[in-house]
DNA sequence: AATTGTAGTGAGTACTCACTCATTTTTTTA
DNA sequence: TAAAAAAATGAGTGAGTACTCACTACAATT
């Protein structure tokens, strides 16, 4: 086990350690004020060296790329989702959702450095943003569609409002829940997980409003 | 009116032309991937007389940083919020929430291509995090608490969770809504903010559950 | 008209960085 | 073990950068 999860994938160990370094020093000072003789010092090399393994800096960036989509577009990974929903018949959408989300939330931990290093230089290289919606985001959508198309159908999500509404919801809910553990992580500890995620998907579920106020004239369908 | 809306705050012309270009350059390339020779360009004016209105090229995102601030926390902006909290009474949180809501959205528009660039560089740059956090940060989730605990006070809002869960839900669901309207702006128009906001608050406010479905069994307290 | 002050200029400077390549070190093969 | 091949090295290179400064243009003041 290393400490990037760059594991796996049978690189040379030369181009793993590159990268690995690479990680740390873009995540840092982001892809443009990298230099390479930093991360040949980080991983270790000579700097020339980088470049038996990589034509140029950008091509570093891309071979991170590529590893982050594997790991996240990996059958291991793909499977376990699929698992779950697999063994969903009878559970109720809450133990699902928080199943389906437990699961990603680890997938986010272990590959956190680099989907931040790429996330991050997606807004200023158009081939990497375009790779991530390509190879990570419209699977994703997709996979959420299938789960959300399920649970609508089983009568356990509302179906008076649009399937992206809810998607996003949890998104942005999710995203947030994660932003505030890795950006200002120093508080929250991950025993409080479990705890955290039920008040989560408690609100997913159920929204902010009172539970049965009177006040609430209509349901118009906002669809 | 001006198209990066740096209007107001009675800077002198040049400088105010070599911010604009700058957020316009920042945004594009991110600050160390820009060249103040292209800035130079963009404003129309000598790569030296960028020189003369800001020490270094370091000094013109901190002058950007300021601006925005400025923008955001300024009394113009601010009591537009105050105003419709004071004005709340008879009115219900939907109502509110939205007004509140696309108030900020609003605002969003106006500031996002500053916004960005300050937030995209707050990863690299402490001093740039730090300054947001104080001055943006801190006194908007300040703010929103005041209103939290008012709503709740009144009993339109749940009161068995952390206000802090809903202002993060209140926060997830209003950024993915940003998100997509901005980065994949293509597919969103103008005119169907309307109806958009009216599904987000729905989300936020009543959750993805159904209704009133037979199978939740228990609404044990979560806080 | 002469002088002073100010804003603007852009070629020049010192320096950094991605990338190269002649040389050395290590590994493989015979 | 010797020769050949491959891998690794790091000083060197040149393109390009942030920033400087000697100078120009022009307005205000005397």
């Amino acid at each position: 086990m290393d400490t990037q999860n760059l594991s796996g994938l049978d690189l040379p160990e030369k181009e793993h350690k590159i990268l690995e370094a690479a990680i740390k020093v873009f995540s840092e000072k982001g892809f443009s004020a990298a230099t390479t003789s930093e991360i040949a010092k980080n991983a270790g090399i000579a700097e020339g060296t980088i470049f038996r393994y990589f034509k140029t800096k950008k091509d570093i960036l891309r071979g991170i790329l590529v590893h982050t989509i594997n790991i996240i577009s990996g059958k291991l990974v793909l499977s376990s989702i699929e698992k779950i929903l697999a063994a969903s018949d009878g559970k109720d959408v809450r133990t699902i959702l928080k199943e389906v989300l437990y699961d990603r939330l680890k997938l986010v931990d272990s590959v956190f450095p680099m989907a931040r290093v790429i996330l991050t230089e997606s807004l200023f290289h158009d081939d990497v943003r375009e790779a991530i919606y390509q190879n990570i985001i419209s699977p994703a959508v997709e996979m959420f569609k299938v789960f959300l198309a399920k649970a609508i159908e089983r009568g356990m999500i509302r179906d008076d409002i649009d399937p992206e509404i809810v998607l996003r919801s949890i998104m942005g809910n999710a995203a947030v829940f994660i932003a505030q553990r890795k950006l200002f992580s120093d508080k929250f500890l991950m025993e409080d997980m479990d705890k955290e995620l039920d008040k989560l998907i408690d609100v997913i579920m159920y929204g902010i409003a009172v539970k049965n106020p009177d006040y609430i004239k209509s349901d118009k369908d906002l669809t």
